[in-house]
DNA sequence: AAATCGTGGAT
DNA sequence: TATCCAAGATT
């Protein structure tokens, strides 16, 4: 099919001069930093991830170090970067490789595949990263290139599309130079194979690009079948003594899971729930926030009550105002925070 | 197998 | 402003 070179040569030969060779994670083989980018990487751009990653890395520095840390210190430091999930499964997964693994990472993209939060595209990437496997990965990024070069059509989640690209993508694989060939499949998706406009003229394929041949570019791949997101409504009660804010944490299934949040519910009903008493109360303006599958409107009631305030339940936490919106809290319920904490009465 | 799970970048 | 979706996995 490809002309002179192979996919995988051109491909190779593009990465080495025109890929990205200084992320934060790269230059390294370290298993625990290759999985801990490929994990914050999920559905996350790299310029959201790079702060994250840094501030990650410097303080859980080694997988044993995660492995012991408490879960609520890991939620913490994932607070604002989503899918929290993420988060749980990162230190299960830690915990498993200390306590099964001696501490070390499984060298296979197979056995790194049944570890928590590692599907077969992040366990590929790993193993190819780390210990030079020659292993496909499927992301986001290889599914658009792939779609467009071969001129794959249908909706590339369906499951029929899925299988045909993970044949492909194995069927693609260079003999050597994983590495390079991995990092250019990522990195001509995300520089140049772009969603709307891709910069063709520039691309190792243009001379056999299917999409391109065809004009076909911003046809390929085919979007998602998305029906219209529901909206929501959900009061949220700002339990204040004055310089302290109720917070409690999420269960770990669901929305915002095993995030700090105030509690959820009619004021007076959340309030007698926990044998609290109001001096006042009063509603603050709403606030929008849209999720994928969601929108949702906040709308936060501002509560006082006297102190002192007692401990209170399990689960239950009475933060300082001006911390409480670091504590690992959602972003939308960060922002309610902020503008108690900045504007008392 | 389709739904669920966050947030922000890009257009 | 509205829309799509990003180095997907899990249930």
């Amino acid at each position: 099919m490809p002309k002179e070179q192979s996919f995988a040569q051109r491909l190779i030969a593009w990465q080495q001069v025109a890929g990205r060779h200084d992320l934060p994670w790269q230059g390294s083989r370290d298993p625990y930093r290759v999985w801990l980018s490929e994990i914050m990487l999920q559905q996350t751009q790299v310029t959201t991830v790079i702060p994250y990653y840094q501030r990650f890395l410097a303080s859980f520095p080694d997988v044993a170090v995660l492995a012991a840390a408490p879960i609520e210190r890991v939620v913490e430091h994932w607070a604002g970067l989503g899918y929290y999930a993420r988060a749980r499964n990162l230190h299960r997964c830690a915990q498993q490789i200390v306590a099964v693994h001696g501490g070390f990472f499984p060298k296979t993209a197979a056995e790194l595949a049944e570890l928590p939060g590692i599907g077969p595209s992040t366990a590929a990437a790993i193993a190819a990263f780390s210990f030079g496997e020659r292993a496909a990965i499927l992301d986001g990024n290889v599914k658009r290139v792939l779609c467009r070069v071969f001129g794959i059509s249908g909706f590339p989640g369906a499951t029929a599309i899925d299988r045909k690209l993970w044949q492909l993508a194995e069927a693609l694989l260079p003999e050597n130079g994983i590495e390079a060939y991995t990092q250019g499949l990522m990195d001509l998706g995300a520089t140049l194979c772009t969603r709307g406009t891709p910069h063709c003229p520039a691309c190792p394929f243009a001379d056999n690009c299917v999409a391109r041949r065809d004009g076909r570019q911003k046809e390929l791949p085919e979007p998602r079948p998305r029906a219209a997101i529901p909206e929501r409504t959900s009061t949220f009660v700002l339990i204040t003594d004055g310089t302290h804010l109720l917070l409690e944490r999420r269960p770990a299934s669901g929305i915002w899971g095993g995030l700090l949040v105030p509690p959820e519910g009619d004021p007076e009903t959340v309030l007698a729930a926990r044998g609290l008493t109001a001096v006042d109360c009063r509603k603050l303006p709403d606030l929008k926030h849209v999720f994928t599958h969601f929108r949702l409107t906040l709308q936060p009631v501002l509560c006082r009550v006297a102190p002192p305030t007692s401990v209170g339940e399990p689960g239950s936490e009475w933060l300082a105002l001006n911390k409480a919106a670091d504590a690992g809290v959602p972003t939308p319920i960060g922002k309610l925070i902020r503008l108690v904490a900045s504007a008392p009465d």
